[in-house]
DNA sequence: ATCCTCCTATACGCGTGTAT
DNA sequence: ATACACGCGTATAGGAGGAT
């Protein structure tokens, strides 16, 4: 994998301390500009200068947000944004060099989120990457401050991290907690390891970090003795877990 | 200072996927 | 079918930090 990581969540009493932006600029100047400002934001921020090297991080989902120049060396941002759009739907900026209408028409037409001049002030290219990230949470998480949530016979209350599966009441650390709220939150969906890792432990996700796999063990052990069928609670293997 | 809880790091055996 | 590499589950030890 290549990249340049610049960034960890510094901040973290903004909101954003979780969310991770790639910035696909081959303008030394404008993309040290654009990470300043992401990172004074809170953003994780990963940075390279070519689409080929933009392949590995939205082909594996580890990103939350693309801002890409279209002006890649090896393509337009146009036919990177094709490309991408054929295996992924993670959120995607064009930044335009100069303002055409035709290539805002076509940008859209083939499925980017957003297109800006350059020209308009940076802080607006933040503004608009905040609001696309706002809309795509509602729309994934409709229910993100839900304080209860129960998936059959499994009942979770945020406010108290009080558990039971039936009628056994489980203890949960706050970290198998979020774990297992996660996982129970995106029913039947497989999380990547790499997911888990930024929503439960803000951090990357790391190939001989074994923490993630000790916290869900822990959790899966509680709720398999609380009578869970162990299948509920699936490891993909290579991929990440999921809750069914 | 001591104890306790929670978390992380490490090690090891087993399971799974893949190439032959 | 088999061998091998890689990934996973989990036991254990030890560190960090809070409570007493």
């Amino acid at each position: 994998m290549t990249g340049v990581w610049l960034g960890i969540g510094m901040n973290i009493d903004k909101v954003h301390h979780s969310r991770t932006i790639l910035i696909v600029e081959p303008d030394h100047n404008y993309g040290q500009q654009l990470i300043e400002l992401f990172w004074r934001e809170g953003f994780v921020i990963k940075r390279c200068q070519s689409a080929l090297e933009a392949e590995n991080f939205y082909k594996n989902a580890i990103v939350d947000l693309m801002l890409v120049s279209n002006q890649l060396p090896e393509m337009k941002g146009l036919t990177f944004l094709k490309q991408c759009r054929q295996v992924s739907h993670i959120p995607f900026v064009l930044l335009a060099d100069n303002y055409s209408d035709t290539e805002c028409v076509n940008s859209f037409f083939h499925g980017v989120d957003d297109y800006i001049s350059r020209k308009q002030p940076i802080k607006e290219v933040l503004c608009r990457v905040i609001a696309i990230l706002r809309r795509i949470q509602h729309r994934q998480l409709p229910s993100n401050k839900t304080k209860l949530l129960i998936v059959d016979d499994l009942k979770m209350d945020k406010q108290s991290l009080a558990v039971s599966y039936k009628e056994t009441t489980l203890s949960m650390t706050p970290i198998q907690f979020n774990l297992l709220w996660t996982l129970a939150f995106q029913q039947n969906q497989v999380l990547s390891k790499d997911y888990l890792y930024r929503q439960v432990l803000s951090r990357e996700f790391s190939l001989y970090d074994r923490s993630l796999d000790m916290h869900l063990s822990r959790v899966r052990r509680k709720l398999v003795s609380a009578g869970m069928p162990v299948e509920r609670l699936k490891t993909s293997h290579g991929v990440g877990y999921s809750f069914s």
